[in-house]
Parts: C-alpha cells; structure tokens; sequence
DNA sequence: TCTGTTTTTTACATATTTTTAACAAAGATA
DNA sequence: TATCTTTGTTAAAAATATGTAAAAAACAGA
C-alpha cells in the first residue's frame, strides 16, 4: 500500500491512478490530517509527501514520521514544486529517501518508488532461505537441492520464494495467484496446481515437502509430507 | 568542510550559502592559487572545481590533486560550463568522481555532493574488477580479454562495470536501466538487451559468462554460462 | 554544416514458459 | 457402493521473453 499526500486533487488522483494501474495499491490524501488518521488504520510500504501542504505542510510530516518509531522505517519520497528547490534541500536532510520534482512523469515516479523499495526492501527481506536440504539465494536468483544447483523458471522460482516464505502456513491458490500473478489476472486457479507439479518433480525427494491441504492450498515444511 | 572553487562571485557565493545553510560547512576559493594555499590548512572532504578558472585551469588542478598522494583521495567534483567539456571530465583519466554541468540548481548540486561522498565513504570503489579473463581497469577506463585490450563504448563498459561489481547476483533491466540510465529515461528495456548483446559479441568466449536469468536480467560469473 | 560513431528503436525469428483443457486418480459424502 | 469434488498428470495451444539484425535517431567532433 502506498499513500500520497498531495493537496492538488489532479495531481493526486492521476498518482493514484497510475500507481494502481502499475499493480501497486494506492491511496490518497489531501492534507496531513487524514493521511496521519488513516496511518493509525494501515502502516504504508511507502508515502509520496507534497511539501506544499494546506495545514500541517511535508516537512512537517516528514520529521514527525521520522521521529515515531512506529513510522520511522515507512520510506518517504518527497514531491516539490519547481522552483523551490531550497525545501528539497532540507526535504533531504530529514530523512527523505528521494524526491520528485513537479511536474514529473508517471513513468519516473514509478521506476523511483521501484527503486526506493528495492532499495529498503534489501535491508528488511531475507537473503537466503533455508527448509530442509533447499537452499535459495534470493539476490543470485538460484536454488539448491543438496547443493546442487536447479534450474527453475520464474514462476516456479516464485512460488517456492512464497512457500519458503510463509512455511508452515498454508497458502490458498487465490492467494498465490494475488501474490504471484497480480490483482489483475483473471485465469484458473488450476494453473497453480500445474506450477506445483513441475516444482515437485524438479525438486525431487525434497519436492515432498510441499504439502497438499485438500480443499485449502498448499504449505511447506520440514515436517510435512513424506 | 567542502572547498567550492569558483570564478564568477555570485554562483560562488551562492553556492557556499546553501551548503552553509544545508548543514555543510563550505569555503569558496576565486582562484587556484588561493585554493591550493588554503589546502596547507585544512583537507577538505570533497572539492567543486570549476573548470573555466583564471590562471591555472580546473583540470591542472585537479591533476595536481591526484598527483599528490595527500590528497589523491579527496573527491572532486567538477564544474563546466559546456556539455561539451564532458568528456574531458569523464574520458581523460582525469579521476574527477562526477560532474555538474552549468546551470545547475542548487538541489541538484546537493544531492550529487551528498551521493560522492556516500560513494566514496562506504564503498570505495575497486580500482580494478577481475573476472576470469576479463580484466577492468576503471581509473583508465580500459578493458583486457586474456590482455588483448578491449575498445568498448560508454554504455557497454558502464554495463560491463555493473555486472562485474554486483558479479552473481541477478541485475534486471529495471535496475541497470536506473543505476546507467538515470531514472528520467523512459525508453525501452530492450534497449539493455541490445547492449547486453553488443557485449557479448566484443568479448568474444568471455561473453558467455554474462548469463541471461530468463524473466529476472542478467547476471555475470565466472562458474555462470559456458 | 557534414561525417562518423554511438545509442535507441523496430521488427522478426526462435526458444522457452505459461496456460488451458482434458482425463485420471484420489478423497469425501451420502 | 455410487456420486461428487478436488487434485494430479499430461500434452497441446497460447503467450511471452530473448536473440539478432538492421534501420532510425541522437550525438560528438571537425
């Protein structure tokens, strides 16, 4: 989920728009008020701040999020309008990830906020899992079996990424398609199963660990299956 | 303490305010002679060297910078006037860690001084990146294949240097776009494909150690490929 | 300006992945 | 047991990603 402040209503809703239409989940906020209401709802993976602001304006927000320890780590990018360059400056000082200048183009908020993301993602997401005698790299892209190396193609790569993510937990096919697929894909659900049967069989032994949970999804562990 | 070498008063004086105001303690110098005399005092942390100067030009000083082991390690950035004198900058050896060209706004100028010394405090960069039989020398910008020298243009070699640096780990088109491109371009991802391609044709049976992780990028390695 | 070089775009062939659909097998339910 | 539902399996069809070549555009230098 990721909030705009932004107090132009154009402004905000076609950064909403393109933002939801990108496969991101955005909403957005006039003034500082409702955003810090809604905040207290659901925590943002990101916030896009306008530093012009009615009431309270960015800077103001921004030093307040970053002084909550609750809000410190939400990754902030800071918009400006041109011109004003001398709030950028002190945007940045603050503890802003990045900032935008007004105008910007859609395309190069969304590479930025890819990029914010990846970037603070690095230091929260694991490097490595490790579930049974499966090792996968995340950052080379590359899983093991015994240590030997295997090949899989991405969406096998991704499904056993969630698994090993959520172990134990069983994931329903619905929500791997959301995770996997996107919001925006309308296929069968069948499709997941057929991803499941290759991972298995690539897998080997170890394919055993993936845990069938009739009428409800799938879910690996070190303890399941065999 | 960041030393600002500057000619034209007002940009001088301009730019030692806000970094001033920006929390950086900053010293501007009209001349080479004044800078150099000031340097007996007190190193600085990063330099801006304009290369239009009265007397000695920018890039004698910044040679005598880099001559002298004392402060070989103070990064410059340089100042010019022309986007021409961008390859003088960049080409030439000359060791210069970036470049503003004018007119440039004072955001901006912060934000790339912030980035050098980002840069040059936490990773030092290597000097030189070995890969098998690939050998880059990044000071002079050269390339070796078994030490049959390369000739590779701009792009090759900063995607080259990219794929050396994060060597095993998967680079997508999205991330070299940002890291080579600049996130303002909005062009195609298919363009890295082309270079991608361009580079592996130049270095011959080395190329096969950059490998396409399908879905993902590109990755480089020495076990990767073949 | 012109010229040669680099970079980007475009188009198409090819290889690979992903999805669909159909049927078999296994569980569940009555 | 008969029937219904869910999942496993397979193969073919559809969609997609990448390699490649060549044209077009942008750029740098004279």
């Amino acid at each position: 989920m990721i909030y705009c402040v932004e107090d132009d209503g154009n402004i905000r809703e076609l950064v909403v728009y393109t933002l939801n239409a990108t496969g991101m989940n955005a909403r957005g906020f006039g003034d500082g008020k409702s955003f810090m209401k809604a905040l207290e709802e659901e925590m943002p993976e990101l916030v896009l701040l306008d530093i012009m602001l009615p009431g309270e304006d960015g800077l103001h927000i921004l030093k307040r999020l970053k002084e909550s320890s609750k809000t410190k780590q939400i990754p902030v990018i800071m918009v400006t309008a041109k011109g004003n360059e001398y709030d950028k400056v002190i945007g940045l000082d603050t503890g802003a990830d990045d900032y935008v200048s007004k105008p910007f183009g859609m395309m190069e908020l969304v590479s930025r906020i890819k990029a914010v993301l990846r970037r603070t993602k690095q230091n929260q997401e694991a490097e490595e899992y490790v579930l049974g005698n499966i090792r996968m790299d995340l950052k080379c892209h590359e899983v093991f079996v015994d240590d030997r190396p295997l090949t899989l193609t991405y969406k096998e790569f991704e499904l056993l990424r969630k698994l090993m993510k959520y172990r134990k937990t069983v994931l329903t096919r619905d929500r791997l398609l959301e995770e996997i697929w996107g919001y925006e894909f309308t296929g069968e659900t069948r499709t997941v199963d057929v991803h499941i049967r290759t991972l298995r069989q690539k897998l080997g032994n170890a394919g055993d660990m993936i845990e069938t949970v009739r009428g409800v999804g799938y879910r690996m562990g070190e303890n399941y299956g065999e």
